[in-house]
DNA sequence: CTAGAACGGAATTGTATGTTCCGCTATATG
DNA sequence: CATATAGCGGAACATACAATTCCGTTCTAG
């Protein structure tokens, strides 16, 4: 396949990957930094989505796929509970998920698939907590709200370029993650500590 | 004192309130709904503040200040040395003054004086965080930034109503200061965790 | 060779918001 | 009591921005 389909087939690639880094930095960012990131036109983002809240149920849609895949995948994980857990936690903060989701909330009329997903999120992240109350490896006085607010917390950090910042979530997670477990113990923390000069960086009045 | 002058000295106190209030939930809020929320017309803000930024610098200002008094408050403590810094940690998140600082950052020019205290913030903070190595009671591997990305991450919380947010963000700092505290222990969370219904409310389209 | 899919990007339209302006009111003062 | 004016409410203005539409162009499948 080559020639005009084979560039509309990398378009449709291309701007979903746009949409996903535009969006997850700034959930208010103008559909025209999309088409700009993507080095497309804007015709080509109306082309495939009828508004810009129907790109938006996409990536939400997506982001939500990529949770019930990590606790699926923590689910089937046998052997140390508390490996398990950890692990859906690490991976839902790789995915970076969260961050649009949570940004998005409230932005736009949710789909009945939308629903759908997030209804059966939901149950298999009850699944994977109760899991590891129940091996007495977590605190039993953390719920799965919690968990959820835990989430957009690390979700919130947002600290240089993405890897930096994916970094950073993961060393918080890990104090989080010492804080949930049972017995109480100290991990030792991925990743420096911000430097002084990461964090006077963002008072930089933006353009 | 009565009269015209009467209202005018209360109106000082009550737009700088609504502004408060009003930016704290919504760091993008049109300076009409400070107004509004003061429950005075437009030019009573206009009198006292030349412009929208130099509002947001005198909140700034007054939130540097809550921090540099609870800074000075935990230094000023003897005694058990984690609970100063516990207490230093229960301050900030009390007065709630990371909220607007950091979600305000890079939206104006900040002024001569806000450097200054800013600077005067951070050395009080250095040796709160010093105090608290010192000693033997804080993780040695969390440094100062470590801890100011901490409090951004409380400040991301919002939950409802304001008390009910200020409840959730110290029943997760409990948690994070677990993580932190040497030895390691867990104490009781403060407040109920989150309900679902608290979450889903979130998701229903704003306006 | 040509119909039409795919596209780029300017033009259109609507909205939101900072700021200014004007007329009103109550009060301090002579 | 008269009146200058501080203080105010809120409409009007100017503007920036962003979603969406529209049209001319390009490329390719048939």
């Amino acid at each position: 396949m080559s020639g005009r389909r084979a560039q509309a087939a990398r378009n449709d690639e291309l701007i979903l990957q746009a949409a996903r880094a535009v969006f997850t930095a700034d959930p208010g960012a103008p559909i025209a930094a999309v088409a700009e990131r993507a080095g497309v036109g804007i015709s080509a983002l109306y082309r495939r989505y009828g508004s810009k809240e129907t790109l938006l149920q996409k990536l939400c849609g997506d982001g939500l796929k990529l949770y019930i895949a990590a606790c699926e995948k923590s689910l089937a994980m046998d052997g140390d509970p508390w490996e398990a857990f950890a692990a859906y936690m690490r991976d839902i903060v790789e995915a970076d998920s969260s961050s649009l989701t949570i940004a998005l909330a409230g932005t736009f009329q949710p789909t009945e698939e939308l629903h759908r997903d997030a209804a059966r999120a939901g149950e298999l992240a009850t699944a994977v907590h109760r899991r590891a109350v129940e091996a007495g490896v977590l605190r039993p006085d953390i719920t799965t709200a919690d968990i959820a607010l835990l989430f957009e917390q690390l979700a919130s950090i947002k600290l240089g370029e993405q890897p930096r910042t994916v970094e950073l979530r993961h060393r918080y997670l890990t104090l989080m993650l010492d804080s949930m477990r049972l017995p109480p113990a100290h991990r030792p923390l991925p990743g420096p500590a911000p430097s002084d000069e990461e964090l006077s960086r963002r008072w930089a009045p933006r353009p």
